[in-house]
DNA sequence: TTGCTATTTTGCCAAATTGCCAAATAGATG
DNA sequence: CATCTATTTGGCAATTTGGCAAAATAGCAA
């Protein structure tokens, strides 16, 4: 029987890891767009429609959340779908919920 | 009894909400500062040692976190002791955990 | 009151982010 | 090849962020 693990303290380098993809996440709109991803993959085009902006605006947040490692884009002729990596990251928002101010 | 749940679509300002707190956290040294309430409140001066930063730039961090809701201070004498308020937002760590790129 | 300590606020500046438009690219199709 | 569609990239201005230092503030004690 193992021992139960005993995490490593945390480095700064860690935690400029985790704020590079919690910062990915930390705007209203690839809020947006990985909430419309919770279900299916979504072409661009829809996402533009999702969010209104223009298509170049759209394409560069998706490219943040995909170097986030956040997003992954499946091309389908000349449409690009893109889903969401880890669904998990979503649950967060239920904690979220909570905080008030 | 209850019929489940169904949440509301989220609008935009519901996003922007969400997002205000996430950027709080999306910061080395805010994640570092996080994550040292863990378990127990901790003095401002304390946290500057922790940090390495200027005594200013750290309140301004606290700041930041205080203004999103997920910390608070309690004064003893000449000392503020901030704590965690919502610990839950440290879970999302195991989830970013599994990230990579 | 004065002085002392802990913390916050202000001012400043460099660096990063955001969003639009125009131009470039990738793939499909003729 | 040329052309069309979907998407990305580059450039630019406006805004926001991050960090230091100086000044201001809050509470305690003499």
């Amino acid at each position: 029987m193992k021992t139960k693990a005993r995490p490593e303290p945390k480095t700064k380098h860690d935690y400029a890891a985790q704020a590079e993809i919690i910062k990915a996440m930390a705007h209203p709109t690839r809020l947006l767009i990985l909430n419309s991803l919770k279900k299916k993959e979504v072409c661009v085009c829809e996402l533009r429609d999702l969010v209104g902006d223009d298509i170049s605006t759209v394409s560069k947040h998706l490219s943040i959340l995909k170097n986030a490692g956040l997003v992954a884009a499946r091309r389908e002729g000349n449409w690009l779908h893109y889903r969401l990596i880890c669904p998990c990251v979503l649950d967060f928002t239920g904690c979220i919920a909570g905080i008030k101010r």
